[in-house]
DNA sequence: ACGTTACCGAACACCCTGTATGATAATAGT
DNA sequence: ACTATTATCATACAGGGTGTTCGGTAACGT
């Protein structure tokens, strides 16, 4: 790819990531993209049809990282995740979160987060559909596989916007056994 | 209140509940409101500075209504609350939505959902906040109380938004039964 | 019946969007 | 190194949405 698109596509992402930590998304002009980036306003909309595919192309980008990640780990590492703590899963993603390397806890921090948030449980619903050891635990018998799935991760999704409503003084491992509880009930950890 | 006030503010929030329904709130504009509403453009922004306090407003009233009926119903009938089956609120609530008599389903129906979800969420955590007692069952030792109740309020609502992805093919009483198996735990049902 | 209050409709300035243009500079391929 | 291609720029523009203003009219409460 030319390399100057690289880099408008790259500080178009910036501006708006920037922008999102400071307005709600809904407020913020495509006009205000453009001088963050400090591109002309025909470049802007010679790489991005509107300011939503915008956005989508930037959850995608975000989500597809950590979670492509989190899968690679899976595999490569698969010594990790074989054994019989299957729940490490949890404790991995938190810690990708907590290190913020990729800014998505930025992005999950205010109130800019519906789609974020809509973006990170389809991921995490494919991945518990794929792999459903992962997050260890049985499906209660009288429960539908999908309202499990979802529920699954809707409470992983929770799990993460409490940690980051009450200032993310916990540990990741702290949230996981919390998670843990929440879904699979007191005491079942299998450490 | 003057009449002509009452009438206007209801059709202002017939029209855009209407709109809701046919499109996504982004996309409404308020000249389709007027315009659906009948009245005058001057006349709306009497009533409401924007169209996001236009929401916020309906966004009350339904909520209030709902959760005041549950507060009151639970006053009223006493009975039905105060003995060993604590986790009927959850059905009463669900049988209310079904009954769909305040138009509330149709607006979680579509994907202008999030600021309702929002609202219902925080009407319920303080419905629990309140009445602890209401959704039954014990909050597991090692976890932090409003992490708790944040995780029941999410379960709440994740299960009436599956109940609608799927086509709301079960009834209350299966719902709700879902919602205490996935809170509480499998078999601990007390009917 | 009277004073008050809400509504109307039209017009308005302002901002945002998305597109078009021709010129300029960076890039990739040879 | 030369050339054709391609991304970018600045500017301008039409279209549409927002929120306000104003004088006139009709409905309201007392």
């Amino acid at each position: 790819m030319d390399r100057r698109q690289k880099k408008t596509r790259e500080s178009i992402f910036n501006a708006l990531t920037e922008l999102l930590s400071q307005k709600h998304y809904n407020q913020i002009t495509v006009g205000e993209i453009i001088e963050k980036a400090d591109i002309g306003r025909a470049t802007f909309y010679a790489h991005f049809e509107t300011k939503d595919f915008l956005l989508k192309a930037l959850c995608e980008e975000l989500f597809c990282h950590i979670f492509d990640a989190t899968e690679e780990s899976g595999k490569t590492h698969r010594h990790i995740f074989n054994c019989d703590a299957p729940s490490s899963v949890t404790l991995h993603l938190l810690q990708h979160l907590q290190k913020n390397d990729n800014k998505i806890l930025d992005l999950l921090a205010c109130e800019n987060n519906e789609l974020f948030l809509w973006y990170f449980k389809e991921n995490l619903k494919d991945l518990i559909k794929n792999h459903p050891h992962l997050f260890g635990g049985e499906k209660p018998r009288e429960i539908p596989d999908d309202y499990w799935i979802n529920h699954i991760s809707a409470t992983f999704v929770e799990t993460i916007r409490w940690w980051l409503h009450s200032g993310m003084k916990e540990s990741p491992q702290t949230l996981a056994d919390y998670f843990h509880i929440a879904v699979h009930g007191e005491d079942e950890s299998n450490i």
